[in-house]
DNA sequence: CATTGTTATATTCGCCTCGAGTATAATAAA
DNA sequence: TTTATTATACTCGAGGCGAATATAACAATG
């Protein structure tokens, strides 16, 4: 019986939240790794064997999660051993600003600095990442490869006139990877110049799980209400909005998202006002959390533009 | 070591084709079981040892593949051991319609017969399903869950003025089991007067699974142009329409379908034509592979009506 | 060979969504 | 009082899409 009972099954967690205007990553140890353990017989579940292992690693207490996916590392070198590692995507408040030994909270945009296009493009995409696409696109043996290659990049990308789609931050990794300009990558630590475009890097394979949950949150958004997970009990609505904008990594028109939120009924009025926004009071709202047994989906669609 | 160590990884497959107007599903054995086996040291990838499961159960090649989803089982009894089962969605053809003792291709609609609603909504939904529903509901101990179970019943069935969605069927399952009217709940087999509207039973948790797959491909139809994995390499378009139709239990109009897959540029003429369809001879077209390069999204909304 | 039925294909209409722009209101600071 | 800043409200217009209708090309029938 040393055959299929040979395997070990790992939690990941990508638990996200959001604290004033970054979108930002649980972590523990020295900040490139993200919160995980073996499950195992004493968990009742899956999910509560994920729970379990993040309260114990970082003591923060998750509300809202789902599985991302399911993997099979390559095997452990000797042992003969397969690990199944399987993600889920965590949404939560930060609730204390307090950093800790164990538990820390990242930025994403510091692993991923290509994906902030909240003041535009940022300018390291055309004149770092595209020129070295470019040269490992054309790298390849035959035609075809570097046709197909160039394409690849132009559509993750956004390149040559195409539009930036915020949804494919998994595969831009990927490519990113795939042309060894990651630090994760088979050739090691990337060139100097490379460098700080390339983001940080992490242990493993968990800045691909960070990119999976990141590419997961950004289509979820715009079709079920769960930003409001990220929220605290009461906001107002420029509130939402930017919170929004951090995650999806791009800017909304604001009348339009008034709009929608508002004839959605996704939020109802406390009554009150802050002033605490510079000008005019903004009236505060809280999420009306009837619309989850009313509606199967709440298409919360985002009004995106170039703003 | 007997802890973390004491776990099997099985791999559940639902192999979806299309023969003519009827969504299949491929069991194995006595037609209530879904290929499936364990993960092992030999597997290179979780999908490999899916498809060598499939193939060496059933003899059928798998094409597309994509992950539902991943949960652990309750324990099996006595043994301590525990299972993870990791589903996957397989989109194929059918090849040979050639039935034989180890694979068979079932409807899907005998396990779902309230699923099926292109001849307008099963009138045992009305007639059995609600009123049992309804049963349940008002048998809950407290008033809010009473109003809550009306509640999710009315949204998951379109009960009440309310529109039928055809991706809800995981939600349609899981309220039918909760409320013990299908074969699989804890009360045993249903009632004779519900055997009919209730559907095949599957063993353990597979029916859950296949509504899992349904639901999935329901969803992802609308998106992504996926259905062409169950096409044969030359249709018309009205072959393609009834296969939608067919996946989404529902009747598409004709002419808006029509503009939005010819407008998307998803298909090109083959130069030839059918007279096989009674009337006109239609023209054949085929699928531009292309697509799957040159956008991230092919956006193949479908262009839902009462037709 | 005209009639009829059936399916394929083309065109049009109109509502509603949503991107985009502009106008007005209410506060703080200068 | 002026100006800056933010909040809130309204309007316009293109495009997507549901819906209906019109025309074309075949087979079958008498």
């Amino acid at each position: 019986m040393d055959n299929a009972n040979d395997i070990t099954a790992d939690l990941i967690a990508v638990v996200v939240a959001v604290n004033g205007h970054e979108p930002r990553v649980l972590t523990i140890g020295r900040a490139n790794v993200l919160p995980s353990g073996p499950f195992e017989l004493g968990h009742r579940s899956l999910q509560s064997g994920l729970r379990s292992w993040v309260e114990e690693q970082t003591g923060q207490p998750l509300g809202y999660i789902e599985q991302l996916y399911t993997f099979a590392d390559r095997d452990r070198v000797g042992t003969g051993q397969r690990v199944i590692s399987i993600s889920y995507l965590a949404l939560t408040r930060e609730e204390e600003a307090t950093q800790s030994a164990r538990r820390r909270w990242q930025r994403w945009y510091d692993y991923f600095p290509w994906e902030d296009h909240r003041s535009g493009a940022p300018s390291m995409l055309a004149r770092v990442l595209r020129p070295r696409l470019l040269k490992w696109a054309d790298s390849a043996g035959d035609n075809e490869t570097r046709r197909e290659r160039r394409q690849r990049a132009a559509v993750a990308f956004g390149f040559d006139e195409r539009q930036w789609n915020e949804e494919l931050t998994l595969q831009r990794y990927e490519l990113l990877y795939e042309a060894a300009m990651v630090g994760e990558a088979a050739g090691g630590q990337p060139s100097a110049a490379l460098s700080s475009a390339a983001g940080e890097s992490m242990i493993a394979d968990h800045r691909r799980i960070l990119a999976t949950g990141i590419a997961r949150l950004r289509s979820k958004i715009k079709y079920r209400p769960v930003v409001f997970e990220l929220m605290p009990p009461v906001f107002s609505l420029l509130q939402l909005q930017r919170t929004v904008e951090a995650l999806a990594g791009r800017l909304l028109h604001k009348p339009n998202f008034r709009r929608l939120v508002e004839q959605q009924e996704l939020v109802e009025q406390t009554g009150e006002t802050t002033a605490d926004t510079g000008g005019r009071p903004a009236k505060l709202y809280r999420f009306r959390h009837g619309v989850l047994d009313e509606r199967a989906i709440a298409g919360a669609k985002l009004p995106l533009t170039r703003a």
